[in-house]
DNA sequence: GTGGATTCGTAAGCTTTACTAACAAACATG
DNA sequence: CATGTTTGTTAGTAAAGCTTACGAATCCAC
C-alpha cells in the first residue's frame, strides 16, 4: 500500500528523504562555469570554439564565461594553437594553474600530520609536517592550526581554500562525529578552522578523499572507485558516479569490523575475526614477525584472503570496475594483492570479476592529500 | 603523480567519465517544476504560498509554475483550506491523480507478465495478467506487447507512460542485455514497445524498481534502500541519494554468484556455494522437501546465514539502513530473515547493525510495479 | 461595527542568463 | 587574388525568477 503523506514514526535515526533544491539563473551560471573549467581541467588548453563544441553551450556564451574566469584570474589565455588549419587561429585557453594554491592536510599517519601546498594541477609546491607526539583531543586540534598556519605562511599565490582529510567519521558539515585515535568526538573541524584563518574549509574521513583523489587524479578517467586503505585500522573509500557514498550515518566504508572469519581471533570490538585482525598494519606486523621468514607469505595470504572475502560481496553488488588497495607497499604489493585478487575471482560472477581491476596505489602515496585537494577544486571551482 | 590530461589506455571497457552537462533556462524550470511536483506529491495538497515556502521559491514563480501545471491538467484546486486563521484563507492545490495514469509491466514472475495501471499516488485502476506459456525470445516480446496493448485498452484517463520491471541486466537506454531466463540478448525493449505503442516508456531491472518503488512508495522515507528479491534468482537492487546504483557494466545487483561457503554445493556456474543455492526459491523448497518437516527451520536457517554472510559486507560499507527482502512469504517470512538479521548483526559493527531495518516488503508484493510506476513518474513528472 | 493586522495570490517591471543573427579578423587553398 | 573556413565578438531577443506593490479576504481588538 502506498502510503505516500505519511511521516517517520520509527525509531532509528534515519537521515530524512534529500528533496531537490531550488534552482535559480545564477545556480545556472555556477553549473556552466564548472563545466568550462571542467573540460579545461582534464583535456588541457583549449581554444573557446572547442570549448563550445564539446560542452554543447555556444560560442558566445562560452566566450562570456571564459571572459569572466579570466578576470578572476583562474584562466588565462596561451597564445595561438600551433600547426596551420583554415580559418582563423584559434586562441588557446587554460586554467592557470599557479594563479591559486590549496592547501591540504592528512591527518591519519599515526604519529604526524602531513600538509603540503599544491597548485590547481595537484601538483606539490611544498610539504610540511607536523610531530603528533602524542597529542589528542585539543591539542591536536592545536597541531592542526599549527600546521594550518604554516602552509598558508609558505604558499605564494592566493589560498583557494583547505582540504582536510581526516580518520573517523565524518559528516556533511564537516564536524568529526568521532574518531577515537585522536580523541575526537562531535569536533567541529571545520568551524574550528575557518575561525581562526577564514578560508573556506572542506572536511572529509581519509578514505573517501583517497577515493575522490584517485577518481579525480588518477590515470584512469572511470566514474566509481573504492579505495581500501590499510594503515592502523581499515577504512574504504567509495566514488559511485561522481559523487562520494557518505552512508545513513556517516559511517559508509567503516569495514574494519567485518567479520571474515567466524572462527577466527577475538578482537577488541568482541566479534570474532574482524578483517582488521586479519590485515591493518599492526596486526599484520606481529604476525608476519610471529611467523619468521619461511612462513611470511602464507600470512599475507591469509591476509588477502580476508581482504577478498570482505570484498567479493561490495564489488559484485555495485559491480565496480576499480578497487585501489592503499597501505604500506612492502605489505600490500605481493602477496596479499594477488591473493585478494584470487580470492575475489573465486567469489564473484566472471562478468563482474574479468572487468575488475585491483591494484595498489601507483606512485606516491599521497592520495588522502589529492583527494582533500579535489574537495578544494571540487567546492570552489565545481571540478572533480 | 597527477595524470591528468591523460586519456584511457588500458583493457576492459571502462564506463568514461560522466561529463556534467551544460545548465540552461528551462531546465531550471524543469527542475522547479518538479520541486513543486515532489512537494505536493509527498505532502498532499498544500496552498502556493505553502510550497513558496518549503521550496524557497517566491509566491510569484509558484504562482506561474502551478498555472502551468494547471493548465497541463497534473494539478487542479482544491478549495479554500479548511480552519480559520487570520489573513486571506488559501487555496489548497493537489496533484490531480486521475488526471494521468501510467501502466507499469513486472516481466520477472516466472510463468507469466503482469500489468497494472496505476494513478499518480500508485493506486492500482486496472490489472491484467498475460501468461507465458513458456515463451521465449520473440515470442515473449509479442506477448509483452500484447499485455501492454491490453493495459492501454484498459485505461480511462490519459498515459503518461509505460514502466517496465524485466529480469535481466538492463543499460541506460532500455536495451536488456541480457535475460537468460526470457532468452533475450541486447533487446532494446524500450525501442520495440515505442515502436508500436508511442508512449514514453522507462525500462530498468526488476531488483532496481523494486527499491525505486521501496524508496517512493514505502512507509519510510529513506534515502537509501537495499531491496533483496529472492525469487527463481537473486538479485538486488539499490538507491543511494535518491538515484539508482546501476554499476560499470549495469550488473550492479547481481548478487546470485556470490560465493558464501567455498566448501558449498556445485553451483550451475562452475563455483561452489553460490548464494543462489542456498536461498533461490527452486534450491530452497527442494532443500526443505528433501528435509523433511522436523528439519525445515535448519535449512531456513542456513539459508539465512547465507544471505547475512553476504549481505553483512555490503551494509557495513555502504552504512544502510534499510533492507527490504522480497520473495514468498512461507519462506522468507520468519526463520529465515531472523536468522539473517541475526548473522549481519554479529558479522557488522554495532553502530552499523543497530541502526538497520530489515524487514520483509510488507503488504502486497507489487514492489516492482510499483517501481515500474516510479520510473515513469520521475521521468514524466520529476517526482521521486 | 469598524479599523487594523495578516495572509494570500497576482501584476508590473527588472535582472540574469543563454540564445540567434550578424560580422570582422585571420588564415588556407585554388 | 578571390573564395571559403574558422574564430571570437557585438547587438538584440527570449526565458526564468526576482523585487516591489497591490487588491482581496479573513481574523482580532476595541
Amino acid at each position: 500500500m502506498p502510503q505516500t503523506h505519511q511521516r517517520r514514526e520509527g525509531s532509528a535515526p534515519l537521515r530524512p528523504r534529500r528533496l531537490a533544491t531550488k534552482s535559480l539563473p545564477e545556480h545556472n551560471r555556477r553549473n556552466n562555469r564548472a563545466l568550462v573549467l571542467q573540460h579545461l581541467f582534464h583535456t588541457g588548453p583549449m581554444s573557446r570554439a572547442d570549448l563550445a563544441r564539446e560542452s554543447g553551450l555556444t560560442r558566445v556564451t562560452i566566450g562570456d564565461l571564459v571572459a569572466e574566469l579570466q578576470g578572476e584570474g583562474i584562466v588565462h589565455e596561451l597564445g595561438q594553437r600551433p600547426g596551420a588549419r583554415p580559418g582563423k587561429p584559434a586562441t588557446l585557453v587554460e586554467i592557470d594553474a599557479d594563479a591559486f594554491h590549496i592547501a591540504a592536510i592528512d591527518l591519519s599517519p599515526e604519529d604526524s600530520f602531513i600538509g603540503v601546498v599544491m597548485n590547481l594541477r595537484g601538483e606539490v609546491q611544498h610539504r610540511l609536517e607536523q610531530p603528533l607526539a602524542g597529542a589528542m583531543g585539543e591539542t591536536a586540534i592545536e597541531k592542526v592550526l599549527q600546521l594550518v598556519a604554516g602552509l598558508l605562511h609558505m604558499s605564494s599565490s592566493t589560498v583557494l581554500g583547505l582540504g582536510v582529510g581526516t580518520p573517523g567519521i565524518v559528516d556533511g558539515a564537516g564536524v568529526v562525529r568521532q574518531a577515537p585515535n585522536l580523541g575526537w568526538y562531535d569536533v567541529d573541524l571545520g568551524e574550528r578552522i575557518r575561525r581562526v584563518f577564514d578560508y573556506p574549509v572542506y572536511v572529509a574521513n581519509d578514505a573517501n578523499a583517497a577515493a575522490l583523489g584517485v577518481r579525480t587524479f588518477g590515470s584512469i578517467p572511470t566514474g566509481s572507485v573504492m579505495v581500501v586503505r590499510v594503515e592502523h585500522g581499515v577504512g574504504a573509500g567509495l566514488v559511485i558516479g561522481g559523487g562520494l557514498i557518505e552512508g545513513e550515518q556517516y559511517a559508509a566504508g567503516e569495514i574494519g569490523h567485518i567479520v571474515v572469519d567466524e572462527n577466527g581471533e577475538r578482537c577488541a570490538c568482541g566479534r570474532r575475526g574482524c578483517l582488521e585482525l586479519a590485515v591493518a598494519t599492526p596486526h599484520l606486523r606481529r604476525r608476519v614477525a610471529e611467523a619468521g621468514a619461511a612462513q611470511r607469505d602464507e600470512v599475507l595470504k591469509d591476509a588477502g584472503h580476508a581482504l577478498g572475502i570482505a570484498m567479493s560481496p561490495v564489488i559484485s553488488m555495485l559491480n565496480l570496475n576499480l578497487v585501489v588497495l592503499s597501505g604500506p607497499a612492502d605489505l600490500i604489493g605481493g602477496t596479499l594483492i594477488e591473493t585478494a585478487r584470487n580470492t575475489i575471482r573465486e567469489r564473484t560472477m566472471s562478468a563482474v570479476s574479468n572487468g575488475l581491476d585491483l591494484r595498489t596505489a601507483d606512485g606516491d602515496e599521497d592520495l588522502v592529500l589529492m583527494g582533500a585537494g579535489v574537495l578544494v577544486l571540487s567546492g570552489r571551482l565545481g571540478v572533480s
